[in-house]
RNA sequence: GUGGGCGUAGCUCAGCUGGUAGAGCACCCGGUUGUGGUCCGGGAUGUCGCGGGUUCGAGCCCCGUCGCUCACCCCA
């Protein structure tokens, strides 16, 4: 049948003007921080090979076990549309010998993730993160400085209603130590068939329990924190100080559970008061074993991924984005065929002098066409007719107030 | 995968106990000479998600189906 709608697949985010606009901000405010510490541009493949998420997030992990979108392609490999960041980038250092040369190794990267769950508010089955990587240091401050880029990116934004939780899983003994006391603490509670799975799959989840029964029955369950090696101790108490010297405050959050399994040591995650079920705009960590499990060098590294799509969700609910940001500098209206053709070129010099300007084609009737400027929010707009063309002057009107002045059309752009 | 809510003009929604569709916003044109935002006048727009059933008659009832949405799980 002919005519039949098509609809884009399911829980898909998408953005039109103008949110659109919104969107390219706020992912540049996340990423121009990372630039700024000097961090280099990677740009990977959306879909790898199945094995590198399996292997490097966890099969055991949600993301891994149900959420993956997998398929073969036509040489019979088994393909998966990436469900995170780090993975990629790690088999790309390794496949690159990146990690043979000058460390860190300090990356950004932005793009489309896919995973296939129900969606709901703030959560799609393709999203939008803006993630960084910095391997192959140990050194807390490197922690410190990865948890302030994404802060500075929020704040970029103008966001202020989020908190940082952070902790630190520790090392690989710290967590083996504190995982055979956990396990004793959970054999003593009475549980759901349904928990009871989750806590055989990773017992750190039963410390994300929303209810409130489940709540108060791990308050008195052994923390991690309180099983931290001396090494991961003192790591964790630099981070700290960094921190502090760096004004960011962060609330200790021994309960955080991660869903990843390459986690270790320093971990945190940045959660938004305004947002509802998915709070979460951002949250990253260490995994100083994730390059050798996936055959590299033993390099640690730490990074973090943050949501677009949830820090616009953010930046709405907090209402600070202006669009003011997003208008342009000028409109022009052209009168007449020669007024069209001298439109076009005016509007091509001020261009090329970084100013944005549209001009009102179609011949509209001038009292239309000053409608349409109105709405674009155009700053200042021009009539550009005969007598104009002739003089060589124009009536220069800043919309905002109304205000005109004459102006010679070939100084237009000291005006704007 | 599990559960709740909802599907009526581009958008937000109204539509009483079934009688065959409306508002606001947005949009277009006009209010006579080349300057917007207010005001006034005019105008276009809907397979009432889809399929079936009940009925003289269904947007309103029943069944099915698809979709959207929120929450759980999990996470950006």
């Amino acid at each position: 049948m002919a005519g039949q709608k098509i609809q884009a697949p399911k829980g898909v985010s998408e953005y039109m003007p103008p949110r659109s606009d919104v969107f390219e901000f706020v992912r540049e405010a996340l990423i121009d921080p990372a630039r700024r510490a000097g961090y280099s541009l990677m740009e990977l493949p959306v879909f790898e090979d199945t094995e590198l998420f399996t292997r490097g997030v966890g099969a055991s992990t949600d993301v891994v076990s149900k959420e993956m979108y997998t398929f073969t392609d036509r040489g019979d490999r088994s393909i998966t549309l990436r469900p995170e960041g780090t993975a990629g980038v790690m088999r790309a250092v390794i496949e690159h010998g990146l990690d043979r040369g000058a460390l860190p190794i300090k990356v950004w990267y932005s793009g489309a993730f896919f995973r296939a769950e129900r969606p709901q508010a703030g959560r799609y089955r393709q999203f939008y993160q803006v993630g960084i990587e910095a391997i192959g240091l140990d050194d807390p401050a490197i922690d410190a400085e990865v948890i302030a880029i994404a802060d500075a990116g929020f704040r970029a934004i103008g966001l202020t209603k989020f908190r940082l939780d952070l902790t630190s899983l520790g090392d690989s003994q710290s967590r083996a130590a504190h995982r055979v006391d956990l396990l004793k603490f959970i054999a003593t509670l009475d549980l759901d068939e349904a928990t009871a799975a989750r806590a055989s799959i990773n017992p750190l989840r039963l410390f994300d329990d929303k209810r409130e029964e489940m709540k108060n029955a791990m308050a008195k369950a052994p923390l991690l924190m309180d099983y931290l090696s001396d090494a991961s101790r003192a790591h964790f108490e630099q981070v700290k100080k960094y921190l502090n010297v760096l004004g960011i405050s962060y609330v200790l959050n021994p309960r955080m559970v991660r869903g990843l399994d390459y986690y270790t040591g320093t971990t945190f995650e940045f959660v938004h008061e305004l947002l509802g079920a998915q709070s979460g705009i951002g949250g990253g960590g260490r995994y100083d074993g994730l390059m050798q499990e996936l055959g590299g060098q033993e390099l640690s590294g730490i990074g973090f991924g943050l949501g677009i799509d949830r820090a616009v969700l953010a930046a709405e609910a907090e209402g600070v984005i202006s669009n003011e940001l997003f208008v342009s500098d000028l409109l022009i209206i052209p009168l007449g065929e020669l007024a069209k053709e001298r439109a076009l070129v005016i509007a091509a010099g001020l261009r090329a002098d970084n100013k944005t300007v549209e001009i009102a084609f179609g011949d509209r009737a001038l009292k239309g066409a000053m409608k349409a400027a109105d709405k674009s929010g155009a700053r200042y707009v021009v009539v550009l007719g005969d007598s104009e063309i002739a003089s060589g002057h124009v009536e220069l009107k800043e919309m905002n107030t109304g205000a005109t002045a004459s102006v010679r059309i070939d100084s237009l752009i000291n005006e704007l």
